[in-house]
DNA sequence: GGCACAATGGGGCAAACACACCAATGAAAA
DNA sequence: TTTTCATTGGTGTGTTTGCCCCATTGTGCC
């Protein structure tokens, strides 16, 4: 086999740097590039070709999420390995059906990492050990009852209106009264929205709100 | 001058691996140990009695500052720089306040973080330049204003660790189970919280928490 | 015409939250 | 030494949440 060749992707310029020391110490690595955002990265790999893209999935302006997509739209032959700090599951089911291959947190032994890497560059899919388990029996249980698609695009416009007013905080008699609604109402359209978001507290919908951005913290 | 010998504190592995191989690249550093996070630290520092801890702010458990604070107690002579995700206002002069002598965000050239080393271990401060002068100028403004003490240093360690598990989506009941205290008592952390901070309900409690990076969204 | 689904309502119930009031201990600061 | 404050605990009350049950109306799709 020969080298793999690596495209890091990262907003964090020590990140990079520390990344490409630890590739570049793997005999069957080589680092080709680096990119600091999801445009940058795009750019980079229909010029460098490269057999993996390391992809941060949180970065200021292009995610990882939107990149991935257009990556393997662009070039499906390029393997895509999501890297993050966080172990969010939604991130998680959008690389995955954005195109990525694997998906791997910072959290993750080194050695993890390079097994990753080795993995996509072979052709196979990659998923963190302590992910794999939980994330894919709770995919595969929505997968059987029929829910595949995004989560926040099963929100209907009501339902995100309804969230993110309980993100800035409202109790339930407050927003039927701005929304003109009966509080049974609201109640019901949470209860609809921590269904079909498969969570269980306000914590979670605060927190959701927060990630999609109907809210500031 | 000689080797400086230092220490790494970052709650992801991958991180930490990166850092090491970046720092033991330069032929007048070399790294001495590894933390995980704030309790590993100061259980290191005092072991291995480095020239200069590099010490990510936000990690779960004992964060950074409370690291810092602890170690420049302990072993004033033992340099902190600190080194972290957010360019964070508050972050930065609480890490200062705690007796770093530095403060570098992981988007900063490498180059910057060893230039940054070199100088805390030389007995001088330093502070990552582009946040330098905005901050330096915002703090001097509300000195002015005679507004110095923000509202996060009034939270007692024991109140943050209760705001964390809140901002987790923890009930009462189960904080209470994690920390072995009654549910009586961490009602009362939790509105000692709010009334330090003027927050009224979960929500807010919420959106501080990940404001100050205790939990992630 | 059926079928699914969003949106609007109703009721009930156990748990959790928010806010009162109360108190004892211990450590640190004045 | 007195005072302040963190930490620990308790009672009580009303509100909010989260999760069940139920229904009607309207829209769009097959």
């Amino acid at each position: 086999m020969g080298t793999t060749r690596v495209l890091i992707t990262d907003d964090h310029a020590i990140v990079r740097a520390g990344l490409r020391m630890l590739l570049e110490d793997q005999d069957d690595m080589e680092v080709v590039g680096e990119a600091r955002n999801g445009e940058e990265c795009v750019d980079q790999v229909s010029r460098l070709k490269p057999d993996v893209v390391l992809m941060d999935v949180a970065m200021p302006g292009m995610d990882g999420i939107a990149a991935t997509r257009q990556i393997k739209e662009a070039s499906p032959e390029v393997q895509v390995l999501g890297l993050t700090m966080h172990q969010d599951e939604n991130y998680f089911f959008q690389m995955l059906r954005a195109g990525a291959s694997g998906y791997v947190i910072k959290g993750a032994d080194p050695e993890e990492l390079f097994t990753a890497i080795r993995a996509v560059a072979g052709g196979e899919a990659y998923l963190y050990s302590s992910l794999t388990k939980k994330l894919l029996d709770d995919y595969l249980d929505r997968v059987k009852a029929g829910d595949v698609s995004d989560s926040h695009d099963r929100l209907s416009d009501r339902e995100k209106e309804v969230l993110q007013l309980i993100g800035e905080g409202l109790t339930s008699r407050e927003i039927a009264g701005s929304l003109y609604l009966s509080v049974n109402t609201v109640d019901r359209h949470r209860s609809n929205i921590m269904d079909k978001l498969d969570l269980h507290n306000k914590a979670g919908l605060i927190k959701y709100a927060i990630r999609k951005g109907l809210v500031e913290p």
